[in-house]
DNA sequence: GTGTTCCGAATACAGATGTCATCGATCTGA
DNA sequence: TCAGATCGATGACATCTGTATTCGGAACAC
């Protein structure tokens, strides 16, 4: 299972798209983004060539144009960008990180209650 | 209060030496850099001058040379980044990244504790 | 005082990134 | 069959990043 590929801020914004609904045509990824960030579809069009070029996202011909599909998913990139960052930080960061994360984010009980599950898991595992 | 930079990876690794032990001067983080890291001395300076453009560190003269230090603590660099990747990532991949992150992370029973805490007063704000 | 050493400043340069425009092929509708 | 409309491919170009060298001056060593 190869690793997903360092993906850039503006790839980012390409793979958000994608991951939201796929697969689509590079005109289809235009139109869904926020119109206010204001790219021409060729910006649009350079980033899919890149993203396919580091393997980020696949396509499949479709009549005359292409499809485009992510190929990890949000989960996987998500987490290798955790990681990056992590490494990054240094081992200093990691407890401040995560608290800030967590004061941060918007996430609901549900979530909530998985955390506390895995932090259960965490202690138990460490002793 | 003026917010951290954005900082490249190799400028943190800079970075990480200034916070560890400042101030130092240009040689000094240098010679405290991993010496697996085969960085001249030269490539040290070009990064020292581009975190002080970009304020991320100060210097003040002694002698014939700068001692360099961190604009900004450890922790806030890192909220800064996680802050980035929060908003890069959307909201989506949130929780993905937390749970990511406790498992990843090497947190020990108290940091375990002071989590729980923290998703508890979570739940009782959110209701 | 003259050579040597160390410093910051400036410059270099390839590769990555952000952003677009042009081109040639193809499909479409009259 | 001919004018547009679309596509993907390719080129363009400024800025950012990673990495390093060269230069002119200050300090030090004799």
């Amino acid at each position: 299972m190869p690793k997903p590929p360092r993906i850039t801020e503006a790839e980012w914004v390409v793979m958000d798209a994608l991951w939201r609904d796929h697969p689509q045509s590079a005109q289809g990824v235009h139109d869904a983004l926020d119109p206010r960030r204001e790219w021409t579809l060729g910006t649009v069009k350079t980033l899919l060539a890149r993203l396919l070029k580091k393997g980020a996202v696949r396509h499949d011909k479709e009549g005359k144009r292409f499809l485009y599909r992510p190929a990890f998913t949000r989960q996987a990139c998500v987490r290798a960008a955790g990681k990056d960052l992590l490494v990054r930080a240094g081992r200093d960061a990691e407890s401040p990180l995560l608290a800030y994360f967590l004061k941060e984010s918007r996430i609901g009980k549900d979530e909530i209650d998985e955390l506390r599950a895995l932090l259960d898991r965490l202690e138990e595992e460490r002793g």
